[in-house]
RNA sequence: GGAGAGAUGGCAGAGUGGUCGAAUGCGGCGGUCUCGAAAACCGUUGAUCCCUUUUGGGAUCCGGGGGUUCGAAUCCCCCUCUCUCCGCCA
């Protein structure tokens, strides 16, 4: 959620961020304000009428007490219609109030001014492209017939059990998760990140929190008997660790990462994005979570891209990083990189990570905030990252690491596999 | 799931209808003292919003929501959570 100041001092400006990320802001921005106004005025009103109500209770109070019931019974008659109109005053107060959250909601986060204009992926800026990809035979195949050759992933099982795109893994592919898993915990770890096992199931205020709420709640399984949404990502429970904190400025960076399934609905998906283990409902991430400074989150935001380069790095997986365009970022990011590694059966890139800079856009939501120097209260920055996704890694390292004896497994996670080759 | 008790400021804890946003203690911050620190003493110490150029004034907030009342932290109803006992259970 945006800042209200923002829009009023700049509203130009809003207009011309917004309009990267082909956002028409015009009518809403107007509608916001004008709101505010009303919502302004509706207040004065209201806490004028409160008080002289107030001080009328107070007289009332004093007359009883010095036994004059009967000069008060007097006053109190004089309350009866301020209490009308305070109630009706309070009405339009909170109809207001919840009219211009409405609409605030309803504007995206505004995109740095770097980011590139654009409307599709086919905008996006490659910023880096790191890797050599590899040159394989004409038998080579794509990871759904690796997994059906050795026996690794069943999809037709986990179609039984559950449904399409929860598939069911199997001996060393599933030993191949958890090593990956550990791996990735292991590495966050050491870059002084705490590891964080967080519920799996969230209460609404959470997912507004994170601004899953109330705009994307269609892309949660939600379990209504007891109210609660399964999570997309552990970004959810963990970011909203920090709902309604009041952090010191000495707390940051806080650093966290946590590994968890993630649940997604993924209603409208379709074709050759949903196949294999391109697109999943049910999958296991490793996410890392910062809240930062102001001042410094952009750096964190280049930190967190350095350190999941280093992932893909020691997994020897040819990678490049993308610069989303204002079309293809997300409604809550003002800045976005996306890390995609290359899928030589497949011959795609597939993006296995996402690291966004948020700013104050989800901290505002949740209240999140610090102290400064001069004691004041200042909205935090938040970003997170994957670091990483399992399936499309997994997809990858077997599509690219496939020989006629069977599929290596990259040297750095050898010791957590505990075997060197799939066969 | 059943029965009972409770939820108050950063923490502990008083307050059971009338200047109570809330005693007191601890913690935090500032000062005196000290070469410095500790101790002691003095002062200070929440959030959100509105009006005001500053100073200042006003409204709301005692788990959440509703109600009674001229007036609610205090009374009533609903919900959530915590604790104790019973039941069930990895």
């Amino acid at each position: 959620m945006l800042v209200l100041q923002t829009i009023r001092e700049n509203p130009e400006e809003v207009l011309n961020l917004l309009a990267i990320k082909n956002f028409d802001g015009k009518e809403i921005l107007q509608t916001i304000l004008a709101l505010d106004d009303k919502r302004k005025e509706t207040q004065r009103m209201l806490d004028d009428n409160l008080a002289q109500g107030n001080l009328l209770a107070r007289e009332i109070g004093n007359l009883f007490k010095a036994g004059k019931a009967a000069e008060a019974n007097l006053l109190k008659e004089k309350t009866s219609e301020l209490k009308e109109l305070s109630k009706e005053l309070s009405t339009t107060f909170e109809m207001t109030k919840k009219e211009l959250e409405t609409a605030l909601l309803k504007v995206p986060n505004l995109p740095h001014p770097s980011i590139p204009r654009g409307k599709t992926p086919e905008d996006n800026e490659i910023v880096h492209e790191e890797g050599s990809i590899p040159d394989l035979p004409d038998s080579a195949v794509p990871h759904w017939d690796l997994a059906a050759r050795y026996d690794l992933i069943d999809f037709a099982l986990g179609n039984k059990i559950a449904g399409a795109g929860f598939p069911v893994y199997k001996g060393k592919v599933a030993r191949l998760q958890r090593a990956l898993i550990n791996f990735f915990l292991d590495r966050a770890i050491a870059e002084g990140y705490l590891e964080i096992q967080p519920p799996y199931l969230v209460n609404a205020d959470s997912g507004f929190g994170t601004g899953q709420l109330p705009d994307k709640d269609g892309q949660m399984y939600y379990a209504p008997v007891d109210d609660l949404y399964l999570i997309p990502t552990a970004e959810v429970p963990v970011t909203n660790m920090y709902r309604d904190v009041i952090l010191k400025e000495s707390d940051f960076p806080l650093k966290n990462v946590a590994y968890s399934s993630c649940f997604r609905r993924e209603a409208g998906s379709y074709g050759k994005d949903v196949r294999g283990l391109n697109r999943l409902h049910q999958f296991d991430k490793v996410e890392i979570v910062q809240v930062s400074h102001p001042d410094s989150s952009y750096s964190v935001l280049e930190e967190m891209k350095n350190y999941v380069s280093g992932l893909l790095r020691a997994l020897e997986l040819p990678f490049r990083i993308v610069k989303l365009c204002g079309g293809d970022m997300s409604f809550t990011s003002a800045m976005t990189y996306d890390m995609e590694v290359y899928s030589a059966a497949q011959k795609r890139w597939l993006e296995v990570s996402s690291i966004s800079n948020f700013e104050s856009f989800q901290a505002n939501r949740m209240k999140l905030r610090y102290k400064d120097e001069t004691g004041k209260m200042q909205l935090a920055h938040t970003l997170n990252g994957s670091a990483l996704a399992l399936p499309r890694i997994v997809a990858a390292l077997l599509e690219n690491n496939q020989t006629h004896e069977g599929i290596k497994i990259p040297e750095a996670l050898v010791p957590y596999t505990g075997f060197k080759i799939i066969d």
